[in-house]
DNA sequence: AGAAATGTTGCGCT
DNA sequence: AAGCGCAACATTTC
């Protein structure tokens, strides 16, 4: 799936695309997900006009002139397609069709992604937010659990995903299985810089080589969560355990914290 | 051809 | 009793 970086390249290419749009209709194609009744979606959102697009955690908020907010989540397979006249995607579950005859369609054959009016703001921040700084992750690192699993949880920091948290911590050298509260403040002070370089840095790399996209997920560049790499960029082999259902890439130059 | 991928929720176990 | 693991969701992509 696309994960924030991927995500805050779609937002800023949506904002090329459509904003400044009026949505003339809204169509609702499968409510099995939907958080709000269909009508008060359309009502809320029908000739409005679509003023930006916005990344926050793992959503895209679409904000409206009326000051209604759209919020899609893709979950693991959602993807947006633009189109001009009429869309052709199978699974559709939203679609915006704007005055000018163009439209946005949100598709996922697993039926997962979602959309909601006015998403309830969240108290944990965005992972590229100010307030990932190493005070705040001092306190929140006062935790027995893995800080694997902590920077995944998004009630803690909203935005990190399985992938990039390898990412993370391969580049602070803290090991994915390191309990939070053994980390000394030293790598905690490592850990803020990696959250912010990994994911910025990643989101460059997107833009280089998909510039346009508004779907999809861009791995290829990855130094470690990546199955087709043997060895870290300084030449460690990487190691890969399922973890709960899901994969964890690491390596040897990742201190472990007991 | 058959496995791998992936976020969230909710539940059960320790 | 906080934290972890697992199942479910369903199909595409390698």
């Amino acid at each position: 799936m696309p994960e924030l970086p991927d995500l805050n390249h779609f937002a800023s290419n949506l904002n090329k695309l459509v904003a400044g749009k009026t949505v003339e209709y809204v169509e609702v194609l499968n409510t099995s997900k939907l958080k709000v009744p269909k009508e008060a979606l359309k009502k809320g959102l029908e000739k409005q006009q679509l003023t930006e697009v916005e990344r926050v955690g793992k959503e895209l908020h679409f904000k409206f002139s009326n000051g209604n907010v759209l919020g899609l989540h893709l979950m693991l397979n959602g993807k947006l397609y633009y189109f001009d006249g009429k869309s052709n995607q199978k699974y559709k579950i939203i679609e915006l069709l704007f005055g000018d005859e163009t439209g946005l369609v949100l598709a996922d054959f697993q039926g997962m992604a979602n959309a909601t009016l006015n998403p309830e703001e969240k108290d944990a921040p965005d992972a590229l937010s100010a307030t990932i700084n190493y005070k705040f992750l001092k306190e929140t690192l006062q935790s027995r659990a893995s800080i694997k699993n902590l920077l995944l949880d998004q009630h803690v920091i909203r935005g990190i995903g399985n992938a990039y948290a390898d990412e993370i911590l391969w580049d602070a050298k803290i090991s994915p299985f390191s309990i939070a509260n053994k980390i000394p403040d030293d790598k905690i002070k490592a850990l803020v810089r990696s959250i912010k370089e990994v994911l910025v840095d990643a989101e460059k790399q997107i833009k280089k080589s998909h510039s346009d996209i508004i779907a999809g997920e861009i791995r290829d560049f990855l130094k470690i969560h990546n199955a087709k790499k043997k060895e870290s960029p300084t030449g460690s082999p990487i190691y890969n355990k399922v973890v709960s259902s899901r994969k964890t890439y690491y390596t040897d130059e990742q201190e472990l914290y007991k």
